[in-house]
DNA sequence: AACCCATTTCCTGTTT
DNA sequence: GAAACAGGAAATGGGT
């Protein structure tokens, strides 16, 4: 095989593997911008950029095609504690499973395993950490492709950057952009299955996982805030001054929830706004688990409706990472729209809403043209 | 650091 | 009366 057609080789498997989901934005880095980390930090940047970096679980640093039954068992715990799950309404019909068992089920078993929350939850985990490793021998393919073919023309068109072959890096702002942007999932965590079907009947158990309540969420520090209520908020605010109107400060800010977070990635993933999740919803009905969350009214006036408001909202929430996300907050981004003209007024009608001339990517023509 | 943007949060009042 | 809708006000947090 040419040099050329094995580097092309070996970036489209990498493309695959990071926009197999089909995302509705896949920001798809050109050949001549994608900053390319050197191998031996692949792994290390990708914990950095992991929200779960301070779980130091055996799970999280092996790929989930070698796990082995104890490290699923692990690894669901984790995020049975995250999602504040309750254990109990678990199945335990779902028999142990390996790695490489767990690997085959689809994002659908996962869902009629572990429900819309926990299964959402469980299916992303599991797509970004196939994604990691999958990203890292990517790399490492590339580096041996780099050492084998030194003066490769076309190299020039890629950046390799030597700040992060250099061990005394230290920012990592613009590999995160890329890295963001590479995330698999797409935006809306509902994308199409990506992880192949295959035969098994997704076997998983859940033996003895550790209650919700037994353990602070604060060992993730991505979940690190723990669900204050309303009440909670403005007693702790009012003592210093009358809770204002608006919103109050995140817990996650709090130092004694966020610590180890410097290296974190600080943006939340870019590109989608409300109203192209809601668009994403819309025209991949098939990708909600056959739940009926919203419908066009008129297709061709982009006139559609909520049918699960707060469904839709949870899901909202969860792609922000904000589990407190409901429809009443949801409509009231929705409302803003109106003036922007992304969305037009349907007066008279609940939860109906019509896309503006400002919103684009829902017309049936748009859709055709760009394969979305 | 300061500013902007796109929400998020809260709230009061109105409509369905 | 409940659920939505409206929209003001203020706050957040990522990006520049």
């Amino acid at each position: 095989m040419s040099s050329a057609s094995e580097l092309c080789r070996i970036l489209t498997n990498a493309n695959m593997t990071m926009y197999q989901t089909g995302s509705s934005e896949p920001l798809q880095p050109s050949l001549t911008t994608v900053s390319l980390p050197a191998v031996g930090d692949l792994l290390h940047l990708s914990d950095l950029s992991s929200c779960s970096a301070n779980i130091l679980a055996q799970w999280y640093d092996l790929n989930p095609q070698y796990w082995s039954k104890q490290n699923v068992l692990e690894w669901i715990s984790f995020h049975v504690e995250r999602t504040k799950f309750d254990a109990s309404t678990l199945s335990m019909s779902y028999c142990s499973t390996d790695g490489p068992t767990l690997c085959q089920l689809t994002r659908d078993q996962l869902l009629n395993m572990f429900g819309m929350s926990l299964g959402t939850q469980l299916y992303q985990s599991l797509v970004e950490l196939k994604a990691k490793y999958d990203l890292n021998e990517t790399c490492k393919l590339l580096d041996n492709f780099l050492e084998e073919f030194p003066d490769f023309p076309l190299l020039s068109t890629v950046e390799v950057n030597e700040v992060v072959r250099d061990t005394s890096y230290t920012d990592f702002s613009h590999i995160f952009k890329n890295f963001e942007n590479m995330k698999p999932l797409s935006d809306n965590g509902y994308e199409s299955d990506s992880m192949h079907s295959s035969s098994s009947g997704g076997m998983l158990s859940f033996q003895n996982p550790s209650s919700p309540e037994s353990r602070s969420s604060e060992s993730d520090p991505e979940f690190s805030y723990p669900q204050f209520t309303k009440v909670h908020i403005k007693t702790e605010r009012g003592e210093m001054k009358k809770r204002g109107r608006g919103r109050p400060p995140k817990l996650s800010r709090d130092p004694k929830h966020f610590y180890q977070t410097s290296t974190k990635s600080k943006h939340a993933p870019r590109g989608t706004h409300l109203w192209e999740f809601i668009r994403d919803i819309l025209i991949h009905p098939e990708q909600n688990q056959n739940q009926a969350l919203m419908k066009w009214e008129d297709r061709r006036e982009g006139v559609f409706k909520f049918l699960k408001s707060e469904a839709v909202a949870q899901l909202w929430g969860q792609k922000k990472k904000n589990s407190s996300m409901t429809y009443e907050k949801l409509s009231r981004a929705m409302r803003y729209y109106y003036k922007r003209e992304i969305l037009d007024r349907v007066d008279g009608r609940r939860l109906v809403y019509k896309f503006g001339k400002n919103s684009t990517g829902w017309k049936v023509e748009e859709i055709e043209l760009h394969g979305m």
